[in-house]
DNA sequence: CGCTCGTTTGACACGGATCAAGTCATGTGG
DNA sequence: CCACATGACTTGATCCGTGTCAAACGAGCG
């Protein structure tokens, strides 16, 4: 198999190892055994469209390895993003049960390996194996918790510095500890955090100076150290 | 039974005449029975809390008769309305499967039928049941996208007359064609419009106020006729 | 009748969007 | 190897919208 962008592709899910707790594709043998049989594995470059607001749904990805982004957009051009998808997380399954045109935008923030399932053969293995099913139940179910967080975000929080602040606390989860504090990689441009939390650009840029400023927090590229958790939380509050 | 707070108990679902298309408990007769089976029947008056942010699980609701509203809460007491209930629903479903507590809180906006399942009896029943785990895909799904309008409402819309024109051409989807225009009910206080919205009460009277002085749209006591959707739909724009 | 709740309207201050200008790092082609 | 283009970040100045506070009105209800 060729190898494009440098990325070695995995096709058997049977002894994938990137494979991990709460992954889609955690299904007894049986079953990811028709789950391969009906799935195409690719891999994208990042900046990838893998589907476009407006388009009549094709079929669902299964994000193996990478990160993408899904976003909506305004007819003016502004647009939000719905939320960064994470490897083992299903895109596209809402317009896959709905059949109406996808609702939001998917691409690739980074280069990515990916299944795709045609969207006939996705429902057919939803309703015939359960497993499948309440593995689409559980994927679901903590994309709405997200969407919940970020209403949450979007609608209580006063001021721009809240939510950057909240921001960064809800990422720091997938960091490390370490002696300095929590250290985390922040793959996203300014452009995007603003898109997140539903502000300007240069405003996530003042926010992020004001708490260097303040130290609660030093970057250096990607990586964000958040030095005083308990101070960050506190500007948090909502 | 009784019937408390005027309400009528329909206890049975096999010939529930309330059930419509899309409605949870749309399910084959031999699942419906093991769904009665272990299902509690009662009535709530408005206002009614059932559950709330932070208390440890205890189950499903599956919403009969009436509406409710689920919010979350910010420290300070600030709230942001989630999703209007409508009949048919189910709350409670995201605590149910991750296990953690409610992440929001769930009252009754007028009397209403409730169907509560406890949570280890509703686990089973998706477990078991594939259409019962297909119907709640189709629940999650169509929340995560209700969710998503709102993202995208709370995120995109550049100013309070464009939130509340556009929150108004959503609920006319729930209205009745006229010669007038759409003529819609609208259950909700200014209050819980700037809740949806993220705004103050104040900026909603000050948006719907606007959009009567330009007759687009025309509101006496819970009614509200829209003149002009054209009109609404230019001004909502994002 | 008087209470409460929801609505209406006004005045004012502040936050952030926007416009604009400039820095820095990276990558490309001559 | 240098000049240049590009994209992301930074910082400042200005203006508009909306949150907040305040006061008053209307309707429903015990």
């Amino acid at each position: 198999m060729t190898a494009p962008y440098s990325l070695e592709l995995v096709e058997k899910c049977t002894n994938c190892a990137w494979k991990a707790a709460g992954f889609f594709c955690n299904l007894p043998v049986p079953v990811l055994k028709s789950f391969e049989a009906v799935k195409y594995t690719s891999s994208y470059p990042a900046n990838a469209v893998l589907f476009v607001q407006g388009q009549v749904p094709r079929g669902v990805y299964l994000l193996c390895k990478g990160r993408a982004k899904l976003t909506m957009t305004s007819a003016e051009g502004k647009s939000v993003i719905l939320r960064i998808v994470e490897p083992g997380e299903l895109m596209g399954v809402n317009a896959a049960f709905s059949g109406k045109p996808y609702e939001l935008t998917a691409e690739t923030l980074e280069p990515c390996q990916m299944n795709f399932i045609p969207r006939d053969a996705f429902m057919q293995l939803v309703r015939k194996h359960n497993e499948v099913s309440v593995n689409v139940n559980e994927q679901l179910s903590s994309a709405y918790s997200a969407a919940c967080l970020q209403i949450r975000s979007l609608g209580l929080s006063r001021t721009a510095s809240e939510k950057v602040a909240g921001f960064l606390l809800e990422w720091a989860s997938k960091g490390k500890e370490t002696s300095q504090g929590v250290r985390m990689n922040l793959p996203l441009t300014h452009e995007e955090i603003a898109q997140i939390l539903g502000v300007s650009r240069e405003t996530v840029t003042r926010a992020l100076t004001e708490l260097k400023s303040k130290s609660l927090i030093t970057m250096k590229g990607p990586t964000v150290v958040i030095r005083d958790k308990s101070g960050l939380e506190a500007l948090a509050a909502a």
